[in-house]
DNA sequence: CTTGACCTTGGACAGTACTCCACTGTTTAC
DNA sequence: GTAAACAGTGGAGTACTGTCCAAGGTCAAG
């Protein structure tokens, strides 16, 4: 598919899609007229760099995440490794948000400012 | 307390700082010398800025939090709304999470590559 | 009174992630 | 064939979040 259509599905503009190309994010092949072409792939994979980078991945992490993927064998053990060592991230991510929950739950219905408890140093 | 004490007690540089003041982020008094003279909250302060950021909020954002929270009267229920309100922010992301970690999980074990499941659109 | 550690300011520079623009070429519809 | 919609490139500009530097002021110790 050709750029415009690719950004319509992802819900990006063309210039952020060129920028993706440009920084290693995205791959495409080159019609014979100069166009770039998309594989249908293309839309979940924004729609999972999207995810990731709201999550606090940045582009460049993101870009290795699909480098090492594309250079992976095509045994399933090494993407299960790549997933796993994701989720690792995100349990940790998780965590860091839950005790800020607390934190701020444990003050609802106090009047206590902003101190954030705990490991203070 | 000096900025280089804080700089240290928070784990920032001192252009850090400064640079956090000038965005409104912390705020200080001045000696008589011109020296920035910072509260002893404003360590935890820096602490729990530092943990919103890794959450993915901005620091304009945090410094708003900041804002509402010294202009806030001194009612518990308007910190108590404020922290609900952080809170929902909070849970949205965590929901996020999860859903990126169960598509993640999903593919651990098989040689799925990288397509983002679910609502493709 | 000098030395060194600390502080001040202003401004330049950097990396990330776009966003916009001008100018040009290609395809499609009429 | 012409206009509109789409594509290409290169480069400038923006917002955010710092980071570094130069030139200088302040303070405590010796």
């Amino acid at each position: 598919m050709r750029i415009g259509e690719l950004a319509a599905q992802a819900g990006l503009t063309r210039d952020t899609i060129r920028f993706y190309e440009k920084i290693g994010l995205v791959t495409g092949r080159r019609l014979a007229n100069g166009y770039r072409d998309f594989p249908p792939e293309a839309v979940p994979w924004l729609q999972y760099v999207r995810t990731a980078q709201t999550l606090g991945f940045s582009l460049a992490e993101i870009a290795q995440t699909g480098e090492e993927l594309r250079n992976a064998p095509d045994t399933a053990e090494a993407l299960s490794a790549l997933f796993e060592e994701k989720i690792k991230v995100i349990d940790a991510r998780m965590a860091q948000l839950a005790a800020l929950r607390a934190e701020l739950d444990a003050r609802v219905g106090t009047g206590c400012p902003l101190r954030v408890a705990g490991r203070a140093g």
